[in-house]
RNA sequence: GCACCCAUAGCUCAAUUGGAUAGAGCGUUAGACUACGGAUCUAAAGGUUAGGGGUUCGACUCCCUUUGGGUGCACCA
């Protein structure tokens, strides 16, 4: 439709515009509209109500639109307001049915690394893992179904400081690599760290051995394999069990092979400058409205650190996988740090090419709207965080139903992940245990009970999908067909803003639909005429559509009983 | 100190990036089960979008300003 009215104001004003037709947000007027006349009354210097008019006029004129809307009409200011013809809803949810992807328009193909997940080895994962991951794998999910090449990669914080203040702190109490447990590791951390904010020389001893470390020292080998072996392990079993996959487990400390190629590239660039003894890449431009400080290299007692490692972790991406793009889903905070880093990459020759976007999350606060501290103590575990969750939703639900493991597990997947990902990513968070325990109103369990109840239907009215007819049978019936057909406007908008929130609240919406329908139209005691047919049909692409954003989401749902 | 981000219903969040009457959930109040999974549905109450200016046909959205919160700012990650 945007084609033809682009035609029709070429032919009336001799315009070239990129006009566009949008859902209407007065769904008793209209169900799509067309606000351009505004514009277009600025270039042209005519009244926006008389351009929408003489659109109309033309429009209308054209046979082809006629079927396709039942109303179109002009209103005050100048608003353009089209109306659907039931016939054309059919028609295009008939596309959605027949067509692969449900006609979604695919983006061009790109490789794309994306780089989220943020775990530490060496640290339990807790709370402040959990929304990297959970948005990180939807937005990795959202680009593959976008038919993207993506390679999801962990990108384990293995080698910096913190490594060598766990070394620092397994040797002071006497553990011998073969020794180390996940329960030691994480008693050990949090001491250290508050042990090197008192305490200098202690601080200059870690730094020291994570400098020895780095310079290939077999002791602290043998620490750091033994570390690694024990995190990881840990690691992935809280991912594995949030549905968090990636294609690569590759760390800070894989990146530094690729060290010396780069230095040496910097180096013949001119871009490394010395500076109080330290290594460091200026990065400022003349339009910064503050001045960014130098990238630093190279510590100036030649350790390395976290900008020196994205930087060669980039330039091992570059010489494994060529991406067009590197997303990084990672804490806001960072932002400057990758400001840094992605400017360092546009100076090279071998960097340049690649596209790096900072995809920032918002800060996880307490429930008293604080940032969420991490060195006050006691920070929930994820795995404390899982079970408690299930407890609660166990004393809800016991005198219902039943469940499997499996599918316990699914539900309380689905409460977590919901929770989060209808969040806005960029926004602050404030991380309510009681907000992850709830499973009424907009929630994960309030889609899955959606789906299975609709999934039930079809289950018994199998032999019913067929054709759809011409006909909408209610109001219900026809705001469900609507919603439907936005999916492909959500999944654009999604994937240029890899926002999740946006596919969760538009799943949602779709359920909220749903439930109206199924409380309205029963379908189970209908003859099987041809508004049976049509209903079971409608159904059976709107559990499919549920399905896949579910999946998009990271979400499973529960089997059919 | 400098810079950036945020402030929307009692609480937690939306608002298709400048469109028409700012929407949901929770909570509150009143209703709906002899029907497809009640983890549901139908209603009601609840708003000067932190305050004040400005830009224009039109502002939660853009600009300025005040207040309140958060974050970042050279060898942590």
């Amino acid at each position: 439709m945007n084609k033809e009215l682009n035609e029709v104001i070429k032919k009336l004003y001799q315009l070239e515009v990129n006009a566009e037709i949008l859902k209407s947000n007065r769904p008793d007027l209209c169900d799509y509209q067309y606000n351009g006349t505004f514009d277009l009354a600025k270039i042209v210097h005519e009244n926006p109500y008389e351009i929408g008019l003489k659109l109309k006029e033309a429009l209308e004129k054209n046979i082809e639109v006629g079927k396709k809307f039942s109303k179109i009409e002009c209103v005050k200011p100048g608003f353009l307001n089209f109306t659907l013809s039931d016939a054309y809803i059919n028609e295009m949810l008939t596309d959605m049915i027949a067509e692969e992807k449900f006609a979604i328009t695919m983006p061009k193909k790109e490789t794309i690394v994306i780089d989220y997940g943020g775990a530490n080895v060496a640290k339990p994962l807790h709370v402040g893992h959990l929304r990297p991951a959970i948005v990180g794998e939807s937005i990795k999910r959202l680009l593959k179904y976008m038919n993207q090449d993506v390679i999801a990669d962990v990108h384990l914080g293995d080698y910096g400081l913190q490594i060598g203040q766990v070394i620092y702190g397994l040797k002071e109490e006497g553990i011998l690599p073969n020794e180390i447990t996940i329960e030691k590791l994480s008693k050990i951390y949090p001491k250290i760290s508050g042990l090197c904010k008192e305490n200098d020389s202690i601080k200059e001893e870690c730094a020291s051995i994570t400098k020895e470390l780095q310079d290939g020292n077999a002791e602290y080998q043998d620490y750091f394999h033994s570390i690694l072996e024990i995190s990881k392990k840990d690691i992935k079993k809280m991912y594995d069990f949030l549905g968090v996959s990636f294609d690569l487990w590759l760390g800070e400390s894989d990146a530094y092979t690729y060290i010396p190629s780069l230095t040496k590239e910097l180096e013949s660039l001119d871009l490394l400058k010395s500076s109080e003894g330290a290594k460091i890449i200026p990065v400022s431009e003349e339009t910064d409205k503050i001045e960014i400080p130098p990238c630093i290299y190279q510590k100036s007692n030649g350790a390395y650190l976290y900008s020196t490692t994205d930087l060669a972790t980039l330039y091992e991406r570059e010489q494994d996988y060529h991406p067009n793009k590197v997303l990084y889903v990672a804490d806001s905070r960072q932002g400057l740090h990758f400001t840094q880093v992605f400017r360092v990459a546009k100076k090279t020759n071998s960097l340049k090419n690649i596209e790096c976007e900072f995809l920032g999350l918002g800060t996880i606060n307490g429930s008293d709207g604080k940032p969420f501290k991490t060195r006050a103590g006691n920070t929930p575990r994820l795995e404390d965080l899982f079970l408690d969750i299930k407890t609660i939703f166990m004393n809800n639900e016991e005198h219902h139903t039943e469940y499997s493991e499996s599918d316990l597990a699914k539900i309380i997947n689905a409460i977590i992940k919901f929770a989060d990902l209808q969040n806005n990513r960029e926004k602050e968070y404030i991380f309510d245990i009681a907000k992850f325990s709830k499973t009424t109103g907009k929630t994960g369990p309030y889609i899955l009970y959606t789906y299975l109840r609709t999934k039930k239907i079809i289950k018994n009215n199998e032999n019913c999908i067929d054709n759809l007819s011409k006909t909408i049978y209610n109001v219900h019936d026809r705001n469900l067909r609507l919603k439907l057909l936005e999916l492909n406007e959500i999944m654009q908008y999604a994937f240029k803003t890899r926002m999740p929130s946006v596919v969760a609240n538009y799943l949602y919406e779709i359920c909220v639909l749903v439930n109206a329908f199924y409380e309205n139209n029963h379908i189970n005691n209908l003859e099987e005429n041809e508004k049976k047919k049509d209903w079971v049909t409608i159904l059976n692409l709107t559990t499919n559509i549920i399905y896949t954003l579910l999946d998009i989401l990271g979400m499973d749902a529960p089997s059919i009983m």
